[in-house]
This record gives structure tokens, sequence and C-alpha cells, in this order.
DNA sequence: TGGCTATTTGGCTATATTGCCATATAGCGT
DNA sequence: ACGCTATATGGCAATATAGCCAAATAGCCA
């Protein structure tokens, strides 16, 4: 067999790419709560504002937010908030992660030694 | 303020940039119903092992999986199987912009008149 | 029309990621 | 010890990503 690394998972890779950067991750958190313009999102985010264009377009291309224009700016908003579930799931790798790191460290200052 | 990017959203990117591409997408995916041994995997994904290897140890420093060595082999095996919820909702936004791209076709070729 | 604001795009450099090869390491059986 | 298998690591070249600046575009208002 060649490979069972479908199509299937290089459309999903590219959605996941989309949200791997913290400042991306913010927008999707931000957006979740509220829509928000760009002006409102590079304040927030405190970088250039081209920065975060791209960042959004990164997003929009992916499919994860759609864009609205009203007026002079243009409103982004959450296309899927059931994005939003997954963080739960971060959170929780991370507290594994974190507990299992303080394992590690008590077995170390520990020598083999009980308290 | 300075930035509302916090180290928050860099850990969770972290993650998610583990999962970010499609062999290890595919990892996760198989971890989930299996634990499987490096050999196994590279023979599913059809690249050098080295390779494999590497995408293991992306996976494994975000936390996403663990290994256990046993006989010759080593097996990895999902941490948080939670994480295979989030497929589900990846396959939301892909249909949602699959339906999203079937309009904006469906639009060009009336070019305005009615079917 | 011109000037103003909001946003996007192009260009550039710095940095990160990917995947192959060759090599190292670890554990098993003889 | 040896050879054999399984896995990991170092190194390298190709490619992709990030973020800044400058410039282009789009819409509003006078």
């Amino acid at each position: 067999m060649k490979s069972m690394v479908k199509p299937q998972h290089e459309a999903r890779a590219t959605i996941i790419k989309a949200m791997a950067h913290p400042s991306r991750l913010f927008i999707i958190e931000e957006l979740s709560k509220h829509e928000r313009c760009v002006g409102e999102l590079t304040e927030m985010i405190g970088t250039d504002a081209s920065t975060v264009s791209k960042h959004l377009s990164v997003l929009k291309n992916a499919g994860l937010v759609a864009d609205e224009k009203r007026g002079n700016s243009i409103f982004y908003n959450l296309r899927c908030p059931c994005i939003m579930d997954f963080i739960g799931c971060l959170e929780d790798v991370l507290s594994s992660n974190a507990k299992q790191h303080n394992e590690i460290l008590k077995c170390c200052t520990n020598h083999g030694h009980k308290a």
C-alpha cells in the first residue's frame, strides 16, 4: 500500500494549521464572543495592522471566519463556534502535561527517598 | 495596552501546531483506535522511518501521545482522546466551506439569470 | 474631485518546518 | 561477544511562515 494519509487529512491539517498561531488563536477566541473589525483586533493584539490582516486572511481562507463590510470597516465573525469546544480539550492536555511534569520533578528531587 | 495575546495562547498554539500536519493527524486518528508501534505507522504512512519518528516526537513533546517500550518495539498511544471530538468540528468547517464554494460557482455560471 | 480612514497587498528578511540520508543507540536472540 | 531489528538523532537542502515597511485599494465625507 502506498500511503494511508489521504487528501482528507491534508484538508483537515490545513484548517488546523490556520489555528496554529497564538495571535490567530486569540482572534478566534475573541470572535467567539463578539464580531470585531480589523482595527479593534489590531489594537488588542498590538502588532502591525498588516500582520493582523494577514492572519485574518489565513483564517478566512480556511473557512474559519467570515467578513462583512459595514460602513468604513470590515467586521469578522467566527463561522464555526464548535471550534471553541476544542479549547477545553487543549486545556486538558495542558493540565495533564503539567501534572506529569510535576511528577517528574518530584521524582528527581526525592532521589528515591520518601518525602 | 501592550497585547492581549497571552502565554496561554502560546501554549495552546504549540499543541495545535503539533497537530497541524497530515501525517501527524493520521497518526492521531490511528492511535485513537489502536496503540501502534513506529514500524506499523511507518508502513501505513509510507515515508522514511526517521520522518515518522520525528513526527512522533513532536506529538510526544506536545503531550498528545505517550510511548511505552515493550519487547523490541515502542508503542505509542493517544493521551487525550477528546481530541477526536474536534475532528467532527473540522468536518463541519469543511462541508460548510464546500457548500459555500458551490454557491459561488452557481452564482458565477448563472450570471444573474434565473436557472 | 480631494483628503481621510480602514484594510489589503507586495516585497523583503529572519526564522521554522519538512523530509531525506547517514549514523547512532537500544534491546533481542545466538 | 556478534549480528539483527527497531527506533532515534544529526545534518542538510528545500520550502513555508511571520512580521515589518511601503504602497495600493476601497469607502466615506466635504
